[in-house]
DNA sequence: AATGAATGAGTTTTCATTCAT
DNA sequence: AATGAATGAAAACTCATTCAT
C-alpha cells in the first residue's frame, strides 16, 4: 500500500531512491525545517535533479510524508526489536524502557522533525502516521501488562505509557534544557527510578 | 527591553496594535500555522492594513515572536498566581500542579503554537522566548522545594518539574490521543496520584 | 458582475491595468497565441511587474477570458451602433451586414484569437462567453425579420444569420485562401448579392 | 515525401507505429487540445513507451502535422469518392455536396481539431496542410463548374465552394449553436435550398 | 499614522527530449 | 527496435516587503 504516486516502473530503484529522497531531505529539514527547505535543495542533497526528484513523488508534501513515515518505521522496528513479549521480568521491561530512551537519544534530530512538521501533513496521511504513534504507545502498554500483570489499571496503564513515551522524546526536544544538568545516563536512570515506583504502587 | 523596531511614537498606540496583532496572528496560526499564514491576513485578521502592519514590526518573523512572548507570559502570569511560596503544605503543592493542568487545557492551542514554531524564531529571540520556559519550570521546582523540603535531590526535582511541565502541555499537544480517553479530571488525577508517589518515595 | 478576482480596492484603477493587459496580451496572442505566451511576456507588455499582474487576476487563464470577453464587447458594440431596429428598408439591412463585415476585416486577428483559443477557457466563462455569440446572431436575425418580414421562416433565419456571421469570420481567419484572390469590397459585394438572393427567394 | 525524420528503417513498422500515433493523438487532442496533452499520454494511448515515440518523430509538433496531416488525407479522400467528374447533372452536384455535410458531420471533432490547432504548426508544415484545404475547395470548385457549366464567374465559383467548405465544418465547430435548432437533415436541406439559389440566380 | 498598489526574488511543478541499456 | 529513467529549462504563481500618497 504505497499513497505515493511515481512514474518510475522499477519497484527497487522507486526504493532505493526515496531512501536517497529521504536521506538528504532528513539532513536539511533537521537544519532548517520543512518549510524553509526547498524541493531543489533536496533534489541536490539526494544526489539528483529536479526532474528526477518528481518522477517519484507528486508534491513536495509527499516528501514530508516518506520523511516522517521513514523515521516513525524506523522507531518502531527498533523498539519492536527490543520486546520479547515472552518474557515477563521486570528486568525484561526495565531493559525495553532503557533501550527506548537510547533509541530516542539516538533519534533526537528525527524526533523533533516530527514533532514540528506532522501537522503540515494533510489529514489522511497525517491519521495514517499519528497511527503508527497510537501502535508503539500500545505496545508499551502491552510490554507494561506482561511484566506487570493484573496490578495497573487500563487506564493508567495507558497513561504511564504515554508518559514514557514523551519522556523519551522529551530528552531530545528539551536537549537545550535537560543535556546541560544531565547525562543520558542520570537522565535514563531516574525516570526508570521514578516510573518503577508508579508501576509497584500498591 | 524592546526588540522590535517600529517608527511610531506613541506607545500606548504600539502597545493596542500589537495586541491586535497577536491576537488576529493566534487565531490563524492556530488554524494554518505560522508559514502557512501570510502578513495580509494577519494584517486583516488585525483590523488594519498591510502597510500599518509593517508600522510596528519589521519582519514576518517578529510576529511570531509577539505571539510566542505573547504566550509565554500569559502562562507564566496565571501559573505564577497560584503560587504561594509562603505556604508550604502538600495540598497547596497539589493545588498549584493542578491549577497548572487546568491552565493548560484552557491554553491548548496556544501551546500547540509555541511546541512547533518556536524553533522558527531565529537564535537570539528563541533564546529569550526559552529562557521564559526555564523560568517556569524553576518556579515548579521551587513550589517542589517549598513543599517537599530536603526529601528530593536537585536533580530529582529538576526532572520531575521538567516532566509536569511537559505533562501539562501534553495533554494539548496529544489530545488526539489521549481525549479520547481521559477526562480532563480523569487525567489530572492519575497524573497527580503518580506524581506524589514519585515526590514521598522514600 | 465581474467574475475575476483581485485584491486592488481602486475599481478605476482595476479598468486601467485590465485594459493595459488586455492590450499587450492581445497583441501577444495575435504572435504566437495563448499557450505559447508566458505571463511574463503579458506583465513586460502591459508595462508592469509580473507581481503586479497577479494583483489584478488570479490565473493565467483569467487573462484569456479578460482578452475574448473585451473581443466580443467591442464586436458587439460596434455592430449594435449600426443597427437601427425603426428602420426597415432593405437597403438599412445591406449597410448593416456591409458595416458588419468590414468590421471583421478590421478586427481579424481578434476573431482569430477568439476561435482558437475559447476553447481554452473552463466551462463556465466558456458558456459566458459564446452567449455573447448567441445574442450577436440573435441580433442579425432580428435584422432579417425588421427588414425582411414575413417572408422568412425562424429556422431560415437562423441559417441565415448564422452564415452571415461566419461569413465575416471566414474574411479573417481564411484570408490565407480568400485574400489572394478577393479584395474586401469584391468579397463583401459577392457575398450581399447572394445574399439578398437568399433573401427573396419566392 | 516524408518530412518527418526517424531513425527506424522498416518502412511498414514505421507506418504501423504512426497509425498507432495517430490515433492515440486524436482521441487525446479532442479530449483537451494538442497543448494540454503531453507527448507521454500520447505514447501510452499509441500503445508503447515515450522512447519508443520519439524514435519515430522528432518533435511533439510532428505528431500534430501527423494528425492533421491525416485528418485532412481522410476528408479529401473521402470526399474524392464521392466526386464523379463524368456526370454533369444537378443531381450529382447535389449529392456530392450533401455527402460532404454528413462527411463533416462524421468527423465533426476531427474537424475541430483542425480548426483550433493548425495554427501552431510552424510555416512549413502549416502551408502544406493547408495546400491541402486548397486542394479540396478547388474540388469543390471543379463540381461546381461541372454541374453548372457557364453561368457562374470564376470568383463567385471560388466564393460558394468556401461558403460550402465552411458551411460544412460550421456544423461542427458551431454545434453548441446549431445542433439545438437544427436536426443535420434540416441543416443539410436548407442549405442546399440557398445554395441551389445563388447557384442558379440569372 | 495609515493606506494599499507595486515589486520581483523565490518557489513548486511540468514536460519535451535524450540516451544508456 | 524498444524501453523508461534522467534531465533541466521554463512555466505559473506567491508573498514579504517597500514607499508614494
Amino acid at each position: 500500500m504505497d499513497p505515493i504516486s511515481t512514474s518510475i516502473k522499477d519497484q527497487q530503484l522507486i526504493e532505493k531512491r526515496r531512501r536517497q529522497m529521504i536521506k538528504g531531505a532528513i539532513t536539511l529539514f533537521k537544519e532548517k525545517g520543512f518549510h524553509r527547505t526547498t524541493t531543489r535543495e533536496i533534489a541536490k542533497a539526494s544526489g539528483f535533479s529536479i526532474g528526477t526528484l518528481y518522477e517519484y513523488i507528486r508534491t513536495k508534501e509527499d516528501i514530508l510524508f516518506l520523511v516522517c513515515d521513514a523515521i516513525y518505521q524506523q522507531v518502531q522496528e527498533r523498539l519492536v526489536a527490543q520486546i520479547d513479549l515472552t518474557n515477563s521480568s521486570v528486568e525484561h521491561f526495565e531493559k525495553v524502557i532503557r533501550s527506548y530512551f537510547y533509541l530516542m537519544d539516538d533519534m533526537q534530530e528525527e524526533v523533533v522533525i516530527m514533532y514540528q512538521e506532522v501537522k503540515s501533513l494533510k489529514k489522511e496521511t497525517k491519521e495514517y502516521v499519528l497511527q503508527k504513534e497510537r501502535d508503539m504507545v500500545a505496545m508499551l502498554e502491552r510490554v507494561i501488562d506482561t511484566c506487570f500483570p493484573g496490578t495497573i489499571s487500563l487506564l493508567d496503564r495507558e497513561l504511564l505509557a504515554n508518559n514514557i513515551f514523551i519522556q523519551g522524546q522529551m530528552w531530545g526536544f528539551r536537549r537545550w534544557m535537560l543535556q546541560k544538568q544531565f547525562t543520558l545516563e542520570d537522565y535514563i536512570d531516574r525516570q526508570i527510578y521514578f516510573l518503577m515506583h508508579s508501576l509497584t504502587v500498591k
